[in-house]
DNA sequence: TCTGGGGTCCTAGGACCC
DNA sequence: TCTGGGGTCCTAGGACCC
């Protein structure tokens, strides 16, 4: 069996842990730029709001239904994420942390009552980190995933489903016409693994449930759609296809991306924007020991602004040698944008993403391959680093990435963040006597 | 006025080989 | 009129995830 258990409205959930104040209240969370709602309280969804909606369509809602808007803080929710993992790790011998706030959890080998050993679980993480959580336990992934779909739906809608699936559902120990029906209750589109083409496909030829779906050939999924698709609805039919991954595997790409605060036009600012992005990409990457062989990097204008006019560009720079050193991925980065920048246009996002990696220990020998390029300097990236992680990120930058004198137009929104209360000195919470 | 960021995997098709 | 067959490797783009 396979547990899968998630944090609740995670985002928001962590906010009210310090913010008791925001509980029973409409909650949103925004994605950076304060531009849409990534995560929203039940109350939030019972208003109607979607997941992606835009806060300039939603903003009203804080006058006439007292709506709590947020700006993301993923300093204080990574640190809450690490808290709940570990102990959401004792429900079994392996975890696999899927995301943020999901983890899969292998319960080969544990005895007794597991639907009863998920609640203890479930209530020591609300007790111990103040995140309420939903356990889904099944036999493969993909069911154990609808399993805790339909925990977290019977907690929020408690009439319309048994009560005893509310916060822990245990597929294997329901009877078979309960799973059928709890299947034929389920939308394809909620399916882990079926975004909005598939789903418009299977509607087409008359599939719309999860039992419709099960009953569908695997071959001809296969045939016609793809071994995903296959592989999908054996797991409902309780084969497991898709295995537990329970080491963290390197990244094969590392990115950095920005929605700019503003439009941007200046190329200098792009030039200021793109080494900011580069530089955050290689402390990545050094923390992974890894070498980056080619640098990509994009600059491109809003698709929501109709009356612009639009341009969007990326290219990709091999680098003469794999090199983790920020001097030589931000060079990368501006030979790009030499190349792509064309006057005149508003660019509203640009980015660098490092790909084709590889370990760092497989580079055995350093030829300095081209002349003018100063050699690699590892111990003032390791110097970097340091003081960056002591000090706080960005402390200290390289020459290109400092701001000139002009305004920054690219730098983030951030208007309604909350303090990082749990990995910040200076921003404990402080309880008043 | 105002619409996120960071990933993975699969497939089709082209280049190239003998 | 009619112009082989089979294989590998790589890449761009699509679809999906949270």
């Amino acid at each position: 069996m396979i547990a899968l258990i998630d944090g609740n409205n995670f985002y928001v959930s962590c906010e009210r842990v310090f913010r008791p104040s925001l509980n029973d209240r409409p909650v949103v969370v925004l994605s950076n730029n304060d531009g849409c709602a990534i995560a929203r309280s039940n109350e939030a969804k019972a208003l109607g709001i979607a997941m992606g909606a835009p806060w300039f369509q939603i903003r009203h809602l804080r006058d006439s239904a007292g709506l709590v808007a947020l700006s993301a803080n993923f300093e204080l929710y990574g640190d809450m994420s690490d808290r709940m993992m570990t102990l959401a790790a004792g429900l079994g011998h392996r975890q696999e942390i899927y995301s943020i706030d999901e983890s899969f959890i292998d319960l080969t080998g544990i005895r007794g009552d597991l639907a009863e050993r998920a609640h203890k679980i479930r209530s020591r993480i609300l007790r111990w980190v103040g995140i309420p959580t939903c356990i889904g336990i099944a036999p493969t992934k993909t069911l154990a995933k609808l399993a805790n779909h339909i925990a977290k739906a019977a907690e929020r809608k408690p009439g319309s489903y048994p009560a005893e699936l509310a916060q822990v559902c245990h597929w294997g120990q329901l009877p078979s016409n309960t799973r059928e029906a709890l299947l034929a209750a389920t939308q394809v589109r909620e399916i882990w693994g079926l975004g909005p083409k598939l789903t418009a496909q299977l509607n087409h030829i008359r599939i719309h449930t999860a039992l419709d779906l099960a009953r569908l050939s695997p071959s001809v999924a296969r045939a016609r759609w793809s071994v995903l698709l296959e592989k999908t609805i054996h797991e409902l039919n309780g084969t497991s296809c898709i295995s537990l991954q329970d080491t963290a595997l390197d990244k094969q790409e590392i990115a950095c991306t920005r929605s700019f605060g503003h439009p941007v036009t200046d190329r200098r600012e792009l030039e200021e924007a793109l080494a900011e992005f580069a530089s955050r990409a290689a402390e990545k990457l050094r923390r992974q020991g890894s070498h980056v062989n080619q640098v990509m990097a994009f600059i491109r204008t809003s698709p929501f602004r109709k009356n612009d006019a639009q341009y969007s560009a990326y290219r990709i720079q091999p680098l003469m040698e794999p090199t983790d050193d920020t001097t030589r991925i931000i060079r990368a980065a501006l030979e790009v944008l030499k190349a792509i920048y064309r006057p005149g246009f508003n660019y509203s996002k640009a980015g660098v993403m490092l790909m084709d990696l590889q370990p760092a220990a497989t580079k055995h020998l350093t030829l300095n391959l081209d002349d003018e390029l100063p050699a690699p300097n590892p111990e003032l990236m390791l110097t970097l680093d340091r003081v960056n992680d002591r000090y706080g990120r960005g402390k200290i930058k390289l020459g290109a990435a400092l701001a000139g004198e002009k305004k920054r137009n690219w730098t983030m929104k951030q208007e309604r963040r909350t303090p990082a209360y749990t990995t910040d000195w200076h921003s404990l919470a402080v309880a008043s006597r």
